[in-house]
DNA sequence: TAGGCCATCTGGTCCT
DNA sequence: AGGACCAGATGGCCTA
C-alpha cells in the first residue's frame, strides 16, 4: 500500500463531523466511503493491468526501464501508426498478395488476443474498448 | 534536494 | 440509491 491522506483514510472518518448527523447516518455514509474507495482501488487496478498488457506489446527498443504510462501511450500510438502505414504500403504494393494480409484476421477487434499471444488476461475489455475508442476517433478524424 | 511517477482518497457528475 | 468514471489533492518512493 502507498500513502494515505492523513486526515481522511479509509475508514473517512474524520472527514466530515460525526455530530452533524446522526450516528447511524453517520455510520452509512462511511460504509458508503470505504466500499467506493476499495472500488476506485480496484478500478485502477484494472487499469494498471491493462496499461501492463499494453507494455508487454509495445516496443521498448531494449529500454530495461518500464514505460511510464504516458510514454506507454504515446508508444501504443506510434506503434499503431506505424503498423497501420506498413499495411497500407503492403496493400498499395502488392495487390497479389492480398490473401495474405487478408488472412490478419487479427486486425479485427475480436482476435486481439492472438495478437497478444494469449487467450483471456484480466483487463482485456478495457484493452478492447479502448481500441474501439481508437478506431472511433480515427473514423471521425 | 527537486522533479517525475505513482497509489490512494475524495467529491462531483452521469448513468442505470 | 448506488455504481462507474473522472479530476484534483496529497504524500511516498526513486533517480539524477
Amino acid at each position: 500500500m502507498k500513502s494515505r491522506r492523513s486526515s481522511c483514510s479509509d475508514s473517512g472518518s474524520e472527514c466530515s463531523e460525526p455530530d452533524s448527523k446522526s450516528p447511524q447516518k453517520f455510520e452509512t455514509s462511511t460504509r458508503r466511503r470505504m466500499a467506493a474507495n476499495a472500488r476506485e482501488r480496484k478500478r485502477m487496478q484494472g487499469l494498471n493491468t491493462a496499461f501492463d498488457c499494453l507494455r508487454k506489446v509495445v516496443p521498448q527498443w531494449g529500454q530495461d526501464k518500464k514505460l511510464s504510462k504516458y510514454e506507454t501511450l504515446q508508444m501504443a500510438l506510434s506503434y499503431i501508426m506505424a503498423l497501420n502505414r506498413i499495411l497500407t504500403e503492403a496493400q498499395r504494393h502488392s495487390a497479389p498478395h492480398r490473401q495474405w494480409i487478408d488472412s490478419f484476421d487479427c486486425a479485427q477487434p475480436d482476435a486481439y488476443s492472438c495478437l497478444m499471444g494469449y487467450d483471456s488476461v484480466p483487463g482485456q475489455e478495457y484493452i478492447h474498448s479502448s481500441f474501439y475508442h481508437l478506431e472511433e476517433h480515427q473514423l471521425h478524424a
